[in-house]
DNA sequence: TTGCCATTCAACCAAAAGGTTGAATATATT
DNA sequence: AATATATTCAACCTTTTGGTTGAATGGCAA
């Protein structure tokens, strides 16, 4: 699995409201698929989809106990994409201090 | 054009491992649309689309003189993905750290 | 004008996303 | 054993995505 592949994944998964609401909801600790569900006005099975999305997204995590599935949140792919984020700011705010000086460099030699 | 769907459309746009190269070259200042598609191995009609995709973010601004468009980049949609990745995994630090501190505390109970 | 160049528009296509309903599976409960 | 509950699987539908090709538009240059 390549990093660029499971970034695509992450933001992906993260691009969506309701997929978002239902990593909120488990903070509140682990949580059934019937109860992650129930605030939704979609079917459970709409609700279900939303999840395999985030769990190809490594965003969450099942364990199965008897008939019940719990989810719960995974903090790694969200550090994993705020660092590329970051990166990218960083990258950017670089470039734009370097253009700034360019233009001043070129400002002060035309005042010669 | 609400806050969360601003967001989605940031992320779905970031999604895309083409997407995020043409940001990155407009990194080195602005380019004109032919300019940005050289580089892909794909049709400038497919680049042309990942650009509208861009420019609904708000991510790319589109300048027009006579035939050309120059493209370049913004930084504000970026920000705000930022913040929003920031603040989740602040709220979620919080969390970790609270069920942490009572299962402490459940733990010293028990040794009383 | 005649044609070249930059870009989009339009139509099409296949695949994926996001939803539905209904059936199947597996586990609990009585 | 019979029934109820939790969840997925399967089929289907509509919209979006990501790509193609070919035609149209609009500006530049001979």
């Amino acid at each position: 699995m390549s990093a660029p592949q499971t970034l695509d994944l992450t933001l992906l998964a993260l691009a969506d409201p309701t997929r978002r609401a239902i990593l909120q909801r488990l903070s509140r600790g682990e949580a059934r698929v019937t109860e992650v569900a129930r605030p939704f006005s979609m079917s459970l099975n709409a609700v279900s989809k939303h999840i395999l999305v985030l769990e190809r997204a490594k965003l969450v995590k099942r364990r199965k106990e008897g008939r019940d599935h719990f989810l719960s949140y995974r903090h790694e792919p969200l550090d994993a994409a705020a660092k590329w984020i970051e990166d990218t700011r960083n990258f950017w705010a670089s470039r734009l201090d370097t253009l700034e000086r360019i233009l001043r460099e070129e400002d002060e030699a035309k005042k010669q």
